[in-house]
DNA sequence: CCATAGATTGACT
DNA sequence: GTCAATCTATGGA
């Protein structure tokens, strides 16, 4: 007999986001979003994250020139998502890191599933691992919108539980920003095919 | 006020 | 490979 998946027991708690992001960034490959609403209940592995630094420490960060109506969520306490419209088309998660006022967060980029596979294919409108292979994507196989901006993942229908550790992590520059080229802050499952398609700059 | 760039994706040549 | 979709933030007239 197996006990019952994700008890709160075994949630992620504020101490594990409470890190440097880039610590919480390779940290987060392999644990699993879990999110319970009205369709059901969906799980997603993580395999592909980016790490934003706090304000004026990443040019590439959203919260680099300070607190704005969009990213004044990164600025509050660490476990909880900030979400923006990126081009003003698709929804982006990030987790909050660190501490209040850092506004450091983790860019969730790719992710394979585990389970509630046919829920999240009915919201992409396909099936297989194209489902969350790119942040919009994975925004959207879960139903995230603006309303989830600042929403805890401590307690409540989101969270993130333990899941099986990545056999290799590789490091390489983040995609699609023009500043903050050099850093290498975007961690992945090379092993993965869920792994976004885009390419690092270098 | 207007122009432009941006942590993207899917459709199309 | 190119390009449009269309919201936020910033910078200049």
């Amino acid at each position: 007999m197996s006990a019952a998946p994700y008890p709160a027991s075994a949630r992620l708690g504020e101490t594990f986001f409470a890190h440097p992001v880039e610590d919480v960034a390779e940290a987060l490959l392999g644990k699993v979003l879990v999110h319970r609403d009205r369709e059901g209940l969906v799980a997603l592995r993580l395999v592909e994250v980016e790490a934003y630094r706090g304000e004026g420490q990443d040019e590439a960060s959203h919260a680099h020139r300070g607190p704005t109506p969009r990213n004044h969520q990164m600025f509050e306490t660490p476990g909880r998502l900030y979400v923006y419209l990126c081009y003003g088309v698709h929804h982006c998660l990030n987790v909050v890191c660190e501490a209040e006022g850092r506004a450091a967060a983790v860019l969730l980029r790719g992710a394979e599933v585990l389970s509630g596979g046919s829920i999240l294919a009915r919201r992409r409108g396909h099936a297989g691992y194209g489902i969350a292979n790119g942040p919009g994507k994975l925004a959207q196989a879960l139903g995230a919108d603006l309303g989830w901006d600042g929403r805890s993942l401590l307690a409540g229908e989101t969270g993130f539980w333990p899941g099986p550790s990545p056999g290799e992590i590789r490091q390489t520059t983040r995609i699609g920003i023009s500043r903050g080229r050099s850093d290498l802050l975007r961690f992945f499952d090379p092993a993965s095919r869920c792994v976004s398609r885009a390419r690092p700059v270098l």
